[in-house]
DNA sequence: AGGAATACTTAGAAACCACCTA
DNA sequence: TAGGTGGTTTCTAAGTATTCCT
């Protein structure tokens, strides 16, 4: 792996000194990025800490079984469920409201793992889903959430919580302490898996003690295990940059604890990410002619190779993974694409050659596109198609593997992701470049830059639902719109007015209430302007999610630079926690930034 | 070579919370 | 002062990519 220097400009002994200073007289304390500016070299071994001290997980909280008074009906009859039923009863009637639990899979998949826990004449009585009532339950859970919401907030849950995050929501890496992201043990409950997954409603297990790894260093003050209870393992593994792995049941995958995004681990990570984006800037031309080359090759796995890489690099497509049959959901990207997922045309719509792409992306995400392209690229796909059935890959000589094995070989660190990233930070320059006009003012800056994000939310397909109150809440809003223009129009014929008054006595205090009317009105028309900007980008935005783009795919850089080139305070663009996690490029970037 | 295991990033939904307004 | 609303935070599933193993 390569190591970025961290030899930073002037600043750095400065800084340092000031750190130092801080680190003795408090002996730690919440850093940020700045800190390690100063920080000596990183190991070159492959190392990525030398020293990690944690407190381990928290732990699910115990079961507490219901009160007497709330009950079970089977068949009309009152029952009273074992813990462990009772339990797993609960997960479902949580659920109730939620249209998932009619869904056929899902009761398949939760019954049959709920009968696993039953005692064995609970399992001979209980034999049929539908004869189950848990609706008590439900009740019991609702009137739990409603109570919980009433209290205030120096309510003692609140207390724990921040007790909790204090203990155990901070680690020591390489002396500096830093915020960890999941510090809490997932909780036992009935999986839910996006789109049609074959899991969901499965039971998720409680995990142990005895199921959790634990990874610090060997001179650190080993986490404890709850009373009367083991971890599986204690390692000291400086290779990786997990604090506590365990392994989920549903699909058998190992899920870890890790850093906050703030950290210094991630950051540099991120950091790194862009960097190889911007190596791929410099060569991308190159590339591009290659692989229009290859699309002329005699072999038909090259071919395949060159015209999978064009779509990455245009539609930002994902690789595309093989996935393993029914063990989720039926969702494609590049590589395993089918043939029934694309249609051809050899003219649409007045354009020729035009592709369209219909599959379920990452998370069941649906990618509807219809794209021109080259003829060769339309040419090769018949080719492709030719003698196979709809459910076929289109692309049956390559994977992923494949294609990044041949990416290394075109420039260090390329892989197939990093098309994405180039071509979201890439589209944001251009747009910002694009859109911002320099007598704008503040609110139509925000609504270019945020034009700006959202083309490249919907290059790389990020979607969300409707936000339910969205038709009412734009309702809101034009109401508040046609009120402000009403006192806009009010304001305007008291402008006139003064002035006819001023016309009549040329008097001081008649000048003056001109101006102050004229002001009135000015102040109205730049609400009025704000009000109708926000329509506007609500509107444009009801469907696209921007966060995705923002947090992962734009170099922060950019939006640093734009910021500082047009006095935009920072604030605007990046809250609070955004602010944490991008602190390296805000210290970094200047306003001549170039991606 | 290819499949399994591992580590890490990316993703949308839900929960939470601060603020506003009727 | 409840109740709606919209931004923020949390949650954990679902990807990518590399490494390990046979």
């Amino acid at each position: 792996m390569k190591i970025f220097s961290f030899s930073c400009h002037v600043l750095t002994n400065h800084i340092c000194n000031l750190c130092i200073n801080h680190f003795l007289l408090t002996n730690l304390h919440y850093c940020t990025w700045l800190d390690y500016r100063w920080e000596e070299e990183r190991a070159t071994d492959g190392s990525k800490w030398s020293f990690l001290e944690h407190k381990g997980p928290v732990m699910a909280a115990p079961y507490e079984p219901l009160p007497s008074n709330v009950r079970f009906f089977y068949d009309g009859k009152q029952m009273k469920l074992s813990p462990e039923a009772e339990e797993v009863a609960t997960f479902f009637a949580k659920m109730l409201d939620h249209e998932y639990t009619t869904k056929d899979t899902f009761q398949k998949n939760f019954f049959k793992d709920w009968r696993k826990e039953m005692a064995s004449e609970e399992k001979s009585k209980i034999t049929d889903l539908k004869k189950c009532n848990f609706n008590e339950m439900g009740e019991y859970f609702k009137a739990q959430s409603e109570a919980r919401k009433a209290m205030t907030k120096d309510d003692k849950l609140v207390m724990e919580n921040e007790r909790l995050l204090q203990e155990y929501g901070f680690c020591i890496m390489d002396n500096h302490k830093e915020r960890i992201a999941n510090f809490r043990i997932e909780p036992p409950g009935l999986f839910r898996g996006r789109g049609d997954h074959p899991k969901m409603g499965m039971l998720k297990r409680r995990i142990r003690p005895e199921d959790i790894i634990i990874n610090c260093s060997k001179g650190s003050k080993h986490p404890k295990p709850p009373p009367g209870t083991k971890w599986k393992e204690v390692r000291h593994d400086n290779k990786v940059t997990w604090l506590v792995s365990w392994t989920e049941n549903i699909q058998g995958a190992i899920k870890y604890i890790m850093l906050n995004p703030s950290s210094r681990i991630k950051g540099e990570k991120d950091w790194q990410k862009y960097e190889t984006a911007r190596n791929l800037k410099k060569c991308v031309e190159r590339l591009r002619n290659q692989y229009r080359e290859d699309w002329k090759s005699k072999e038909m796995r090259i071919r395949q190779r060159a015209v999978a890489l064009y779509f990455i690099d245009k539609l930002a497509l994902r690789a595309g993974n093989e996935k393993e049959e029914g063990e989720s959901a039926d969702t494609v990207g590049c590589c395993s694409l089918r043939v029934e997922h694309i249609n051809l045309y050899p003219e649409k719509d007045g354009q020729d050659f035009v592709v369209e792409f219909d599959f379920l992306g990452k998370d069941s995400i649906r990618y509807y596109n219809k794209v021109p392209v080259e003829k060769r690229v339309f040419k090769n796909l018949q080719l492709f198609m030719e003698n196979k059935q709809p459910e076929d890959d289109l692309f049956d000589r390559l994977n992923t593997s494949i294609l990044n094995k041949h990416l290394q070989e075109l420039m260090d660190d390329l892989t197939a992701k990093v098309f994405r990233t180039y071509n979201a930070s890439i589209t944001l320059q251009q747009q910002l470049k694009e859109l911002t006009s320099p007598d704008e003012n503040l609110p139509a800056k925000i609504l270019s830059y945020n034009r700006a994000n959202r083309a490249v939310a919907i290059l790389c397909n990020h979607q969300r639902a409707q936000p339910k109150t969205f038709e009412k809440s734009m309702q809101n809003l034009q109401t508040k719109i046609d009120a402000k223009k009403d006192q806009l129009s009010d304001a305007k014929r008291d402008v006139k007015s003064a002035k006819a008054d001023l016309k009549v006595r040329r008097d001081e205090k008649f000048k003056k209430a001109v101006e102050t009317k004229k002001k009135a009105v000015e102040r109205l028309e730049e609400q009025l302007m704000k009000l109708e900007v926000q329509a506007t980008d609500r509107e444009e935005n009801k469907q696209i999610a921007l966060g995705t783009s923002k947090l992962n795919y734009l170099d922060p850089r950019i939006s640093v630079a734009w910021c500082k080139k047009w006095g935009i305070p920072i604030e605007k663009i990046y809250n609070k926690t955004q602010r944490e996690k991008f602190a390296w490029a805000i210290d970094m970037a200047e306003d001549d930034y170039e991606f």
